[in-house]
DNA sequence: TGATCAACGTGGGCTGCCGTACGGAAACTC
DNA sequence: GAGTTTCCGTACGGCAGCCCACGTTGATCA
């Protein structure tokens, strides 16, 4: 498959005109993302942006002192390494391929040129951007009031959203950075769950068994994100034309 | 004092070539901001972006079980509103003026179209926001990990750093809700802060008295978004010509 | 097939913040 | 100037998650 075909499977790329795509897709480089690999770390400079188109990414912040939480997590619906784009300063976060798969990858340089000469790229990478920041805020104050259980199962559920199956492979070492809790905490919570039947854990591979018993134990947020984050966007809206308004006050 | 005079207090603004400046000083009101005033609100829809010139706003998100969390601080160096001027959906976080005083208010049409019409005006505003995820991300960590006292240093230096004088109104129920902690753990977070000589706490009048001293009960993330944050980009780094890259494959 | 390792499970003591309740002092109001 | 409101101080039980330590179970490999 070359990457005029894959480019529709990435939702931002999918809403914008024939012309911007066709000429995005000869920018386009069609990888294979291997899980675990790491996109961006802190302190490194970023040179391309992914837009997956299958694969599943984890953005998490990590402190001098090793302390880490997950910022977003970013699928079909999303673009890592935007920041880059107007930024020549090292990486504050790290991305990490959660989900193996296929993403389209493209030159920083290329990027913001398409992005300065496109305004529906430019409508469809800002709108997402703050949408992202809604995101973020969400998580922040998630991370300060909810309980770890509630949290397990958001993210659970938010990771499920973005997967085209009931199963992932994430030990619970590293589900435990991405909730920034102690790995016992996530055997316990996980424990938990799998005692009320609503997932089963197992070396590194959980599968979901009953959604909806997980959304009754996740916190106000999954909803909140869910209806108005990054894939609640996956249907367009064709930007508008603004006219300059006239000059009254 | 008009706009034209007021337009450089804000560093966003001041960094603009003069004819974009020019072009933007037609389009703003002075506006001066009462301490307590409320610019946004979750389910408002915002009309309207401010660029400080002296206020200082605060912006938290408030979940629906009205627990809440400050996502960002915002003086001269930043601009509050610019989420609205891409999506007509109403707000999801509140914004409140910490400190009256002076600042600029635009027409989010006015904005966009002056945003889609100068490259310029978007580098600045795109690189904000970034910068702005950054300090975002670096909370979100920050609420998971850090001990309210640290949490309560970080605060009061990043309040400070906004503001001419090292005193501030606020009330310790105020600032439990934007540390997302019970007023009385504010009373006793900073009880202690007092008698080790840092600060002076009297009925809604925080005064500042040992910078260093705070600097080192904080935690990291006061030198972390001190350093690489929106405040650390005052200093204007002109947009650079990018040429578009060849297609070498 | 035995050794090794990665991943999960469990337990006890500790602490920071929560929930709740009450009291006091300064500022405002009529 | 008496009442009311706002704001701050204090106290105590409870608990979620921390720190530390150790045990168990699959998977891998020589």
């Amino acid at each position: 498959m070359n990457s005029s075909e894959e480019i529709v499977r990435n939702s931002l790329l999918a809403g914008l005109p024939d012309e911007s795509r066709r000429r995005l897709a000869a920018r386009f480089d069609r990888v294979d993302l291997p899980n675990g690999h790491v996109l961006s770390d802190i302190g490194r400079k970023v040179t391309h942006a992914w837009f997956p188109t299958g694969a599943v990414i984890t953005l998490h912040h990590v402190l001098q002192d090793c302390f880490s939480a997950e910022i977003a997590i970013v699928g079909r619906e999303g673009v890592v390494g935007l920041g880059a784009m107007f930024d020549d300063r090292p990486a504050t976060d790290r991305a990490v391929v959660l989900q193996g798969g296929p993403a389209l990858r493209i030159d920083k340089r290329a990027l913001k040129w398409e992005f300065f000469h496109s305004p529906d790229l430019q409508q469809a990478l800002v709108q997402y951007t703050y949408s992202l920041m809604g995101l973020v805020a969400q998580t922040a104050v998630c991370n300060r009031h909810h309980r770890l259980d509630q949290r397990l199962c958001r993210w659970l559920l938010s990771a499920q959203d973005r997967l085209p199956t009931n199963r992932m492979s994430i030990t619970q070492e590293f589900l435990s950075h991405l909730l920034g809790v102690r790995r016992e905490g996530v055997t316990q919570a996980a424990g938990r769950l799998q005692r009320g039947g609503l997932i089963q854990y197992r070396r590194g591979q959980v599968t979901i068994l009953d959604r909806n018993g997980l959304e009754q134990g996740a916190c106000e947020c999954y909803r909140a994100t869910r209806d108005t984050g990054p894939l609640a966007r996956v249907t367009h809206t064709p930007p508008q034309i603004y006219t300059r308004p006239a000059l009254t006050a």
